[in-house]
DNA sequence: CGGCTATATACCTTGACTGGCATATAGCCA
DNA sequence: TGGCTATATGCCAGTCAAGGTATATAGCCG
């Protein structure tokens, strides 16, 4: 059972991920997009499929892959405590670019703290 | 020269970007609270500091192991896209367990767009 | 039914990663 | 200098993942 860590460390899947962002597609045609054999290709899905990132529908003999975001969120919710961190250099960064002050970056409190 | 989600495929090292999150350790304390071996843990230390998400400072003969969180911000930002999809279903799922109409849910536009 | 299309699974090979032990390296102190 | 501490690196074994080929499965159409 992968967990949505496993999953994303794999280049080519999340390649799948982003050509289902787009929109839902079967496996012929992520196959192609991808450059991969068939078999390769639903390997993929079968682990994409695993960790509840990818629903499949059936109409006929075609199979119908489409995204299921949700367990994102467990990546999301792991990054949450670092983002901070990022974001305050990232912003100290920022302001040392374009020494202009904005008091509506977007939201959260940004103090400049504690630099040494 | 693996990428940030190479790095944190590895259970191991999100622990170890967990611990650093609360301060920067000594090899030693990583590989006691690890409970690997030392060499087990300088192992991972390498793949972190080759991603760029640790950094080391020396004190006589030990290393001081700190958190560089910015790499991370490369993960977020593959996330982004997604980010919207998940958040939509959840506040369906939120909307839908104590119906109660919420007109400040946080930000986003948020319809309820085309569930079949 | 026979053949064709679309996808999944079995099996195999190769290469990478993890973890352990032994050892090298570097800095401290008596 | 000799020995001790702290960490890094080399080497090895076991495991696992990824990709390929061959084949099974399932649904369609004539």
């Amino acid at each position: 059972m992968p967990t949505p860590f496993d999953v994303l460390a794999e280049p080519t899947r999340r390649r799948i991920l982003d050509l289902l962002l787009e929109r839902p597609r079967p496996v012929a045609e992520l196959t192609q997009a991808l450059g991969l054999t068939q078999p390769g290709t639903s390997k993929h899905l079968r682990v994409l499929r695993e960790a509840g990132l990818v629903r499949v529908r059936a109409e006929a003999q075609r199979r119908w892959y489409e995204l299921r975001p949700e367990p994102l969120a467990e990546i999301d919710a792991w990054l949450r405590p670092y983002r901070r961190l990022w974001e305050r250099s990232l912003d100290a960064l920022e302001r040392h670019l374009d020494a202009m002050p904005d008091d509506e970056p977007g939201g959260a409190s940004a103090q400049t703290g504690d630099d040494s």
